[in-house]
DNA sequence: CCAAGCGCGTA
DNA sequence: GTACGCGCTTGGG
């Protein structure tokens, strides 16, 4: 008969590593509280759990007062740091699950969680019992007998590994029990235990495995051949005893181990669902009912159907069919047309819906059913040849299924729809009623997480998708699906569609629960077609105006080099800022300001300061300014036009910003130049699509502070708006105390900057470095504001109050963004969060207002089928290829579509301009 | 080849 | 003071 099984943890110690694990990207709740260390504990716990049947089991934790060891040796654990400010709730939690979970633990005053275990684990075994005690740490390598083995943590997080007598001495070359010899030699450093200096694993290895114990060493000390080791040794006798007896774990401590008590017990389900659900510890609470669940032991007890119906999906419980013949491609058509909604997803051998292949497509009407078409992207290509299964010829494909696309009465499911429309669009088929996007509504949720399939699975299905790299290899090269073999891709791509489903569902009714489904399907839903148009266009660049420049460019820079060469007395990289510091601070002497990580900084502000010092900033100002047009712009934006179409076909990334802005990648259309004059040539290389064309722009005037003025009611702001005044003049009349006739360009200008900083949660130090003023004088002009506009001070205090009680802040239109940080007694932190929650609600109102725009003005452009095309977004512009034929008529109806799409307590007010390149369109 | 750090373009 | 993405250098592979 197989031995019993006894379980004990060292839970500070796990905790600690877990804390640690995660310390460059802490996990935690929505609202806030941290929890890595209470993840990583976990998950060891359960993994054990699962491994192993315990049928005893039993936590320790250090206690808080000195140890036996301290008062041994003053040094051991000094150089320790105090326990970390959030790992305090999460000791609190751990215990809180412990509790719960009915395990027995162990403290005893003046002994640490490692002697309480070793003890522990003797006394099993004189019971005969077998033992696993889990700890991060290896001291505990020498508790390791027959009967008694170590689990630690691996390298991902939720690894373990068992370490038993075999594997000891696999990795460190001796036996389990010379733990101690080896410690006393090479020391400790994080328990600040010395060892014998100048000895490491690399010479403590091999002494341990000639001579095993420290007293052998010291006794044959005559025998070790190389001096100065021997010298070291003997030098340091003192400190490997000492080391020795400070690594040595105790097993015979006195505590009154009561096996009885420790038995393996049913835990108190209802306290740890709560618990769970507190730390947002979806996937780990159906592990933990899956595991106690399926446990010999407890399933007696346990109401086991009320618990596997809460437990996530197993992977051979599904049915998915590869489809590749008539009879069932006819069939599945059938089955798609009957449905009122379906999941489709597309595998393609690349990324670029322009320049890839369809190689699939799977659909899934329902969980746990999903189907796969493979296809061939050209007849009788034989992509798919060295698979015995046929694939669909794309011909086919197209003509069976557009229908089913197209037809509007059935919705369409996706996970990044964005993508998969895309790429039907190149076969001809216009995908309509697109009803839900996984991706999406994750970012609706929650903006700051991760929102890619896996990563939604994980959280929300306990379900781990196979890796693409399983298909392709770890090399991603998407080219490759059509060397995989169709049943395997069939496999992977039925079960991405059937996951979709599921999430769907269950992301469905998280929006609802939150209450936030509006800003799901009012916007984010229905901007992908919209999206997917506006990239699909793209925008017409006049290249050969951009090499002109660039040669340009060029001579300038390469005279702005020569002369700062002359000036600096030799040559060197100025785009290095390391090469440029030594330039200015050491060999010129010039004063240095603001420091960064690496020196002194040499950004613009900190050079501006530099002015009147030395010939040379001015000219480096310069430089910068024309390399920066030239690397950024205009040598990179040629290389990206599309050969197939002559445009520029950005990608509008609807998930980047946590405000509920987009954000433009590959190329960024977001951040061409207009402010310089050698700026705008750039823009003026942006032009329509054709002599019948004509760049159009729509965009908001004051957008941001008419929403400020609309969410505050503040009357004299609000009049002002009302009044159609000019908003900085009239600030800056306020605020300055003159008429507006008598405001001057300087006083308009700061009070611009004040209007803008108020939106981005201003104080004295920030306008200070703005303005350039002092900081008494920023102070005067804020306090005179607040007096003036007073309700927009209530508002800045409402919007942190409110953020701190709810743990988010919000939009007018009900988008969160979750500040996990508000309440952090760090006050840099802090502060931080406390901009944001003022920032936000006005950034994230603009980023609705401006979408729900989109969604209208696409529509309509579709309905009337303009020839116009709605091009690019820049966060409170519009940008339109339109008909000259059109202009006339659209002009209004842009204007009003925009100024009514979200209606404030102020006016809303668009601005149109149209010219032969954007920037004429000013 | 990759990540971090810096600097800088936009709203 | 808010929100982004990208080019360049550097230092590590």
């Amino acid at each position: 008969m197989k031995n019993k099984l006894f379980v004990i943890i060292d839970a500070m110690a796990l905790a600690y590593k877990a804390y640690f694990a995660f310390i460059s990207r802490p996990l935690s709740t929505k609202k806030g509280e941290p929890t890595s260390a209470v993840y990583g504990f976990m998950t060891q716990l359960l993994k054990v759990l699962e491994n192993h049947k315990p049928d005893y089991i039993a936590v320790a934790f250090d206690s808080k007062e000195k140890t036996f060891r301290h008062e041994k040796y003053e040094a051991y654990k000094s150089s320790r740091e105090e326990m970390p400010e959030d790992m305090v709730p999460q000791l609190e939690r751990i215990k809180q699950i412990i509790a719960s979970l009915k395990m027995p633990v162990y403290i005893l005053p003046g002994y640490e969680a490692d002697d309480i275990i070793g003890t522990a684990v003797k006394k099993a075994e004189k019971l005969g019992l077998e033992s696993l005690a889990i700890t991060p740490d290896k001291d505990y390598f020498q508790l390791i007998t027959d009967k008694i083995k170590i689990v630690r943590p691996g390298k991902s997080n939720d690894e373990v590994i068992i370490y038993d007598k075999k594997k000891v001495i696999d990795e460190l070359g001796f036996e389990p029990k010379y733990m101690i010899d080896y410690l006393a030699l090479v020391g400790d450093s994080s328990d600040d235990i010395p060892g014998v200096p100048g000895i490491g694993p690399k010479t403590a290895v091999p002494l341990i495995q000639q001579f095993g114990t420290i007293e052998n060493i010291y006794n044959n000390i005559d025998k070790i051949e190389k001096e100065s080791i021997r010298k070291k040794l003997i030098e340091n006798k003192e400190k490997a005893f000492l080391s020795k007896e400070l690594a040595t774990i105790h097993t015979e401590v006195p505590l009154d181990f009561d096996f009885e008590k420790a038995k393996f017990e049913k835990p108190d389900f209802e306290t740890l669902r709560q618990i769970f659900i507190e730390l947002e510890f979806k996937s780990l609470y159906s592990k933990l009912l899956e595991i106690y669940g399926n446990s010999e032991i407890l399933k007696t007890n346990l109401e086991v159907e009320k618990i596997t119906e809460q437990v996530s999906f197993v992977k051979d419980d599904v049915d998915y069919k590869l489809v590749n013949n008539q009879n069932d491609l006819d069939e599945l058509v059938k089955h798609l047309k009957n449905s009122k909604e379906f999941v489709f997803d597309t595998e393609t051998d690349g990324l670029k819906p322009f320049e890839i292949k369809l190689a699939g497509v799977s659909f899934c009407t329902e969980p746990k059913k999903a189907f796969f078409i493979p296809i061939e992207p050209h007849e009788n290509t034989g992509l798919f040849s060295n698979s015995d299964r046929k694939a669909i010829p794309i011909s086919e494909f197209v003509k069976k299924f557009k229908s089913v696309f197209e037809d509007k009465s059935i919705r369409k499911i996706c996970q990044n729809g964005k993508y998969d429309i895309a790429v039907l669009r190149h076969q001809n088929i216009s995908v309509k009623n697109f009803y839900f996007d996984t991706m999406l509504a994750s970012y609706v949720l929650d903006p700051d997480q991760k929102h890619n399939m896996d990563d939604l699975a994980q959280k929300y299905l306990n379900y781990k998708p196979i890796p693409l790299s399983d298909l392709i290899g770890t090399k991603q090269d998407p080219t490759k699906i059509f060397d995989v073999d169709i049943k395997v891709l069939s496999n992977y791509s039925a079960e991405d569609a059937d996951i979709t489903f599921r999430l769907y569902k269950k992301l469905d009714e998280e929006l609802k629960k939150e209450k936030i489904e509006k800003v799901a399907y009012d916007i984010e839903f229905p901007l992908v077609p919209v999206l997917e148009s506006m990239e699909f266009e793209g925008i017409k660049i006049d290249t050969e105006a951009l090499q002109q420049q660039s040669k340009d460019l060029e001579l300038l820079m390469e005279n702005y080099a020569q002369r700062i060469y002359q000036l600096a007395g030799k040559e060197f990289n100025i785009n290095s800022t390391k090469q440029l510091q030594e330039i200015l601070f050491e060999k010129l002497k010039l004063s240095t300001g603001r420091k960064t990580k690496t020196g002194f900084s040499t950004d613009a502000r900190s050079l501006e300061n530099l002015r009147g010092e030395h010939e040379i900033i001015d000219i480096i100002l310069n430089y910068r300014q024309v390399a920066k047009l030239k690397s950024t712009y205009t040598d990179s934006l040629p290389n990206l036009i599309n050969p197939k179409t002559g445009r520029i076909h950005t990608s509008f990334n609807q998930t980047g910003a946590s405000t509920g802005r987009l954000s433009s990648i590959d190329p960024n259309l977001q951040n061409i130049p207009i402010r310089t004059d050698l700026g705008k040539e750039i823009r003026k290389a942006f032009i329509p699509r054709d002599r019948n064309h004509l760049i159009l722009s729509a965009d908001y005037s004051q957008i941001e502070l008419r929403i400020m003025a609309s969410i505050c009611e503040d009357e004299t702001l609000m009049k002002a708006f009302i009044n159609g005044e000019d908003i900085h003049r009239s600030t800056a009349a306020l605020v300055f105390n003159v008429k507006p006739e008598d405001v001057t360009p300087d006083m308009r200008r700061k009070a611009k900057e004040v209007n803008f900083g108020i939106l981005y949660g201003i104080g004295p130090f920030g306008l200070k470095t703005r303005l350039g003023i002092p900081q008494t004088h920023a102070k005067e002009i804020i306090d005179t504001y607040f007096r003036t506009f007073k309700k927009v001070k209530d508002f800045m205090d409402d919007s942190i109050l409110k953020a701190k009680e709810k743990g988010y802040a919000e939009t007018l239109y009900g988008r969160r963004r979750y500040l996990k940080n508000i309440n952090s007694n760090n006050r840099v932190v802090r502060q931080f969060e406390e901009r944001v929650a003022i920032n936000m609600p006005i950034q994230g109102t603009a980023a609705d207002m401006i979408k729900l725009a989109m969604i209208k003005i696409h529509n309509e452009l579709e309905k009337k089928k303009y020839k116009t095309k709605m091009v690019l977004q820049v966060h409170d512009e519009l940008v339109f290829d339109a008909h000259k034929s059109e202009i006339d008529e659209l002009k209004p109806i842009i204007k009003k579509i925009m100024e009514e799409a979200f209606p404030l307590k102020v006016p809303v007010v668009a601005d149109i301009g149209v010219g032969e390149n954007w920037l004429d369109a000013h």
